[in-house]
DNA sequence: AGTTATTTTGAATGCTTATTCAAAGTTAGT
DNA sequence: ACTAACTTTGAATAAGCATTCAAAATAACT
C-alpha cells in the first residue's frame, strides 16, 4: 500500500472515530457533517471525498465497534472457562463497549428509521450474531448444569437490555466507577441464571 | 366547563394520542407535524392553534403517558400485599406501558437532545420520582426480609433497564404474548432479588 | 524544481420541515 | 336565522442541513 493510501486509510479512521464521538454526544440527527468535519479542523465538504453521504458515514462507525466488539467475545467463548465465569466476562465487556460508545453501539436502536434498505440487512444480522454470543454462553452453561433457565431467549434479552441500558444513565461523574458497575451487574445477572 | 371547553380539551387529547401513535411508529425526528396532523384529518396549521410548537406537544405526550402510569404505581404501591407481589405487579404494568407507547416513555433517552431548559428539569424530575416507585419497593423488600440486595440503586437500573428494553425488540407479530413477557420477566427479575 | 494526481475548500443548491398568518369556514348560544 | 367568537386552512416564510462541484491548494514522485 503506497504512502498515500495508508494516509487515506488513517483518515477515514479518523473520521470515523470524529463521527462516533459527535454522534455519541449529540445523537445521530443533532449530529451534523459540520460537527464531525470541525471536530478534525476540516471542512464539511471533505468528508464527501472519503464517504458517499452521511447515511455511509454510519454505517462504518457502527460496523467499525460492532466489529472490534465481535472480536473480543469470540474470544471469551473460545476460552476453557466454566460458562459463568464467560457470562461474566460477557457481561463486563459489553458493558465497557456501550458505556463507551454509548449512541452508536446502542441508541441506532431503530436502525430503519435511520439506514436504508441496502444496509439495515446487514446491521440486524450483524447485531443478531453478537447477541448469538450470550445465547451459546447460555445454552453451554445450561447444558452442563451451571444454569437453570428455561426461557433462554427472555433471558438474554434481559442481560442485553439490561447492559445496553446503562448508557442512558451512565455519567463519568457517577459515584460508581466502571469497574464496579461491572461488577455489580455481571453479579446480579448471574444470580438470575443460576 | 362549556360545550367549546370540552371540546377543545378534546381535541387537545386527540392530538396527544394522534403525536403518541406517530411518534412511536417513526420516532421523534421523522414524526412531522404534518403526519401527526394527518393521522386526524386534519392539517399542521391547526396544531399550532392548540400547541405552541413540536417541542410543546411532545412534551405534553411525555406527560399525560407517565402520570397515567405513576397514579396506577400509586395504586400498586398501596396495596396490601408481599414486596414481592408489588414488585411482580410494577413489572408487569410497567412492561405494559413500554410496549404500548414504545417511543414516548423510553426512546426519548436523552431529553437533553431533544427538550429545552425549561421542560427538561421537569421531566427528568418526573422520571425520577417514577423510578422512585421502584426503589421504594426493593427498600420494603429488604427490610422485611423479603429481598436480599445491596445494590439497590444498581437493581433497580438492571430491573428498569432489562424492562424499557423490551420495546426495542418486541413486536406484535412475536412468538411470545405480551402476558407470556410479562410473566417471564418478572420471574426472573425477581429471582434475582430474592 | 516541475508535473501530475490527490485533497481540501467554501460557496451554491436543494430539500425537508417547523412555524406564521391572514383569510375563510364553522359553531354555540341568542 | 344571526352573529360574534372560535377553528381550520393552505400558502408563504424561514431555518437548518446534506450534498455537489469547480476551483484552489497540497503533496508524492521523477
Amino acid at each position: 500500500m503506497s504512502l498515500r493510501e495508508r494516509k487515506a486509510a488513517k483518515k477515514k479512521e479518523d473520521i470515523l472515530r470524529s463521527a462516533s464521538l459527535v454522534i455519541s454526544r449529540k445523537g445521530y440527527h443533532n449530529a451534523t457533517m459540520e460537527d464531525i468535519a470541525a471536530e478534525l479542523l476540516m471542512t464539511k465538504g471533505s468528508l464527501y471525498y472519503y464517504f458517499k453521504n452521511k447515511e455511509e458515514l454510519l454505517y462504518r462507525c457502527h460496523d467499525l465497534i460492532l466489529s472490534e466488539a465481535m472480536k473480543k467475545m469470540e474470544e471469551i467463548l473460545s476460552q476453557e472457562i466454566s460458562s459463568a465465569k464467560k457470562m461474566e466476562m460477557a457481561i463486563k465487556f459489553h458493558l465497557e463497549v456501550a458505556i463507551r460508545e454509548k449512541e452508536i453501539f446502542n441508541l441506532i436502536v431503530k436502525p430503519e428509521q435511520i439506514f436504508s434498505k441496502e444496509h439495515l440487512g446487514e446491521i440486524v444480522e450483524k447485531r443478531a450474531e453478537y447477541a448469538e454470543v450470550f445465547d451459546r454462553i447460555i445454552d453451554e452453561g445450561v447444558s452442563k448444569g451451571e444454569f437453570s433457565i428455561e426461557q433462554k431467549k427472555m433471558a438474554r434479552m434481559i442481560i442485553l437490555g439490561a447492559t445496553n441500558w446503562v448508557q442512558v444513565w451512565h455519567s463519568p461523574e457517577g459515584e460508581y466507577s466502571n469497574e464496579k458497575i461491572e461488577e455489580i451487574y455481571a453479579a446480579y445477572l448471574l444470580k438470575m441464571l443460576v
